[in-house]
DNA sequence: CCCGAACGTTGCTCTGAAACAAACTCCGGA
DNA sequence: TCCGGAGTTTGTTTCAGAGCAACGTTCGGG
């Protein structure tokens, strides 16, 4: 294992408040692992006994239906604490967290949760402000699935992941990690076929230009209008 | 405003590892109010300044769209916090809460947040694990709602609905304060004909039986049938 | 270099549920 | 007592989008 540098904690809001000397401990503690595209960081029901922090890459977080479907609740990105199930006083993940691209994080065990909300000022503070983001954003999505037709939802869906990974090409703006039909019906509660359709259609009127796994807006106002605005 | 009574909050969890005179100082700097049905006790996207809990009563969380459309995210049932946007550091209520029916609640400024949760024992432990049980919940909902069809979907809110509220009638489980279709609809993101329809229908093959505002559940197994088991 | 799997596209059909429409019933208040 | 509004029922029409099917494309690995 190679030894962790503070640099990586230091600009990151949990810690921004820390001494040098706090975050090299915190480091200390950490268990860093890289993780493939696809494989997956912890599963769903299983025993909450990690928490952890991506470093670097993307991770869908998903649910899985007793019938076999399977949905997005969200992106995590690089910066984020993930798996605070002992935030909340779970024993159990309440989801999936899957690499979406090859990605980095660090860990530590559930035990230190309470130390490190304890010992550390800002971190319990900023933990629960994610936490609270999230709840808003899952509410966020819940409404949009309940009122919002399919096309208007994968428009959200596009411009959410935009917003959360996109950056400038000469094109447009790329989402930065890979997605496919299928993911983004799952976003959406649709079906692979749908969001074909669409983003064909789309990238027919100039909106968007797709290729296999990756995906550039090229006219994200045109999307923002499809998306209802406001959403 | 009358003197308020210790034992209202000594069996409820956030409070039942305190002592009498603790609870009595928390007492003391709570408010009580009494909501009609139909009433608002906060809105969304308001300044969150004071947190709740509901000594009486069932309470409708709720949020509107720009186009409108309204959706019912969760229930509240007496004995549970609620308003907490401060425990997740907003400073503004992330949905609205309606009294279902005639309801009372306590309520605190947030400032007594931290106070709560630094002195007394078990209370931000509780707080957190309801957190994490509503965005469990949440969670389910969504998942429900891009995976399942409609029928299941009501089926499913009517289940959630017995389970949380339900009483014992001599006909069979009633749900113990007012719903209308169109709730339902909002709770399922349909419309209330097709909520109608499906009402009627199970109260021709005896699952339910519904009045005006009120409903009974007469046969819960086979309504958990209806709702594709586990869900 | 070739093969097979994973990913994407497109056409066609069919149905669940929304939209529209029109009554009916219950309830509270004037 | 009557009236009006809120809640409910039921019928009919319409169409978005799921389901099914078949084919095309890209890519990585042997």
């Amino acid at each position: 294992m190679p030894k962790l540098d503070e640099s990586l904690l230091s600009d990151l809001p949990p810690f921004s408040l820390l001494e040098r000397s706090q975050i090299r401990e915190i480091l200390d503690h950490a268990v860093s692992r890289r993780y493939e595209e696809g494989t997956a960081i912890f599963r769903e029901g299983h025993d909450a006994d990690r928490f952890y922090l991506l470093l670097d890459g993307y991770l869908r977080v998903v649910r899985t239906t007793p019938g076999g479907d399977q949905i997005i609740v969200l992106h995590i990105s690089p910066g984020q604490l993930f798996g605070i199930a002992p935030a909340l006083q779970r024993d159990t993940y309440p989801a999936t967290s899957i690499a979406a691209a090859e990605s980095i994080a660090l860990s530590w065990p559930v035990s230190l949760w309470s130390d490190f909300a304890a010992n550390y000022p800002g971190f319990a503070t900023e933990s629960y402000k994610t936490l609270g983001q999230r709840l808003g954003q899952i509410q966020e999505t819940l409404t949009e699935m309940a009122t919002q037709a399919v096309e208007k939802r994968v428009a959200c869906a596009l411009l959410r992941m935009v917003n959360q990974s996109g950056r400038k090409t000469t094109d447009g703006i790329e989402i930065a990690f890979p997605v496919t039909r299928q993911n983004i019906s799952e976003m959406t509660g649709t079906t692979l076929h749908t969001v074909s359709r669409l983003l064909s259609s789309w990238q027919k009127d100039g909106i968007v230009k797709s290729t296999r796994k990756h995906i550039v807006v090229t006219d994200p106002h045109q999307l923002v209008i499809l998306s209802g605005m406001q959403g």
